[in-house]
DNA sequence: GTTTAAATCAAACATTTGTTTAATTTTGTG
DNA sequence: CACAAAATTAAACAAATGTTTGATTTAAAC
């Protein structure tokens, strides 16, 4: 499916309305409206709507796997490494937030019938990358053993998403005005926390 | 509202089908069918869609605090009560998984005026229960200092539902072939992870 | 047994849903 | 301009939605 610029227009949107409303809380009416668009033309232009939510899936699955080997190409020590990688998913997963709320949900859902083998696939490969640099690390002496490596992404981005779910409660309990303050939050607070509890959990003797 | 066995029947089914196709995607004639009642039922016990999910919060509202002093007036060491810390959250929470990914999702959604206050109150008591806790142990020697306790809650809780809403993928990765091993997959490996984490986070140098 | 309130039911209600149709307009090409 | 393909539109479609109605059945109290 090549895209234009308004199918990528309809995209952003529906992937904003998706996010906030829920795929089944987001009708292609609402979706139409909001993109100033007539709702003949999301069967026009993707086929249905669960179509135009497979193709915001294809539309964002992007290439992590590049990013990260440059940081690992790199000559900056392992400990360095690790944080340049927390910060590297952190950032990806909060630009990308919206699609991953969507699949979060629609992914553990038992209602439709979608193609997930993209996001498990990728999922897959970028955990068996950071698996790879903990090894390497664990062997190279700097990591402890005995961790289950494979839980790690788990804890990084489970942390992120649980401020994301209960964006509201963390705003009140720490002061944030506004998405601005979010962002700065997240760069200033959140990811130090999480580089900090990886690199505790990667050097603990136990 | 007083809850009459029949009411809870409806509830319990409400609450699983709410988790499993979502708010939107769970109409009242499904539950209807499931619960094996007539649709009407449900406006005439809660009122209204919206109200039985009210009734549903209210209902999964349990006390929490309790079972938390219960460990902190034992006599074990800080790092034991942390441990059982843990394994309390993440049990109450896997037990609870159900309303607790349908406020995950409904809390963020912008499409509903759902009343909240309950979970937020909760929450912030939940919180504030740990974080003392810590402070304690931080005053004790026992923990390190410099450290961002209102996120500890999030790395705990987070972990877990990321493992929950990626259920599929990791049931595939760790080769679970059924709830029960899910379950234990939980008891055996999971909690540990966690402990393992946030212990190394507390006693860990920077 | 009679009375009264609660519970249950099938049916109907007005909206909203995703999708399709068929006509019209726009765009690109020769 | 003439033509053809693509884009856009309003209207219509059947199906599904949450809720209400009004009648009927059940249960409890006297």
């Amino acid at each position: 499916m090549e895209l234009n610029e308004k199918k990528i227009h309809i995209l952003k949107i529906a992937e904003k309305l998706f996010a906030e409303k829920g795929f089944d809380g987001t009708s292609i009416r609402t979706i139409a409206k909001a993109a100033d668009i007539n709702i003949a033309m999301v069967s026009y232009y993707f086929g249905s709507k669960e179509k135009l939510l497979e193709g915001i899936l294809l539309f964002r699955s992007t290439d992590f796997k590049m990013e990260f080997e440059n940081i690992l190409a790199s000559s900056k020590s392992y400990f360095e490494k690790l944080n340049e990688i927390v910060t590297l998913i952190i950032q990806r997963i909060h630009r990308n937030r919206h699609i991953y709320k969507i699949v979060n949900f629609e992914y553990s859902n038992n209602n439709r019938e979608i193609n997930f083998d993209g996001y498990n696939n990728q999922k897959k490969e970028n955990a068996s990358l950071i698996q790879n640099f903990i090894k390497e690390g664990q062997d190279a002496g700097f990591f402890s053993k005995n961790i289950n490596t494979s839980l790690i992404f788990a804890t990084i981005i489970g942390t992120y998403f649980h401020i994301y779910y209960n964006k509201k409660y963390y705003m009140k309990n720490f002061d944030l005005q506004n998405e601005k303050e979010v962002d700065n939050f997240i760069v200033a607070t959140l990811i130090p926390h999480i580089q900090q509890t990886i690199k505790a959990l990667l050097t603990n003797e136990n």
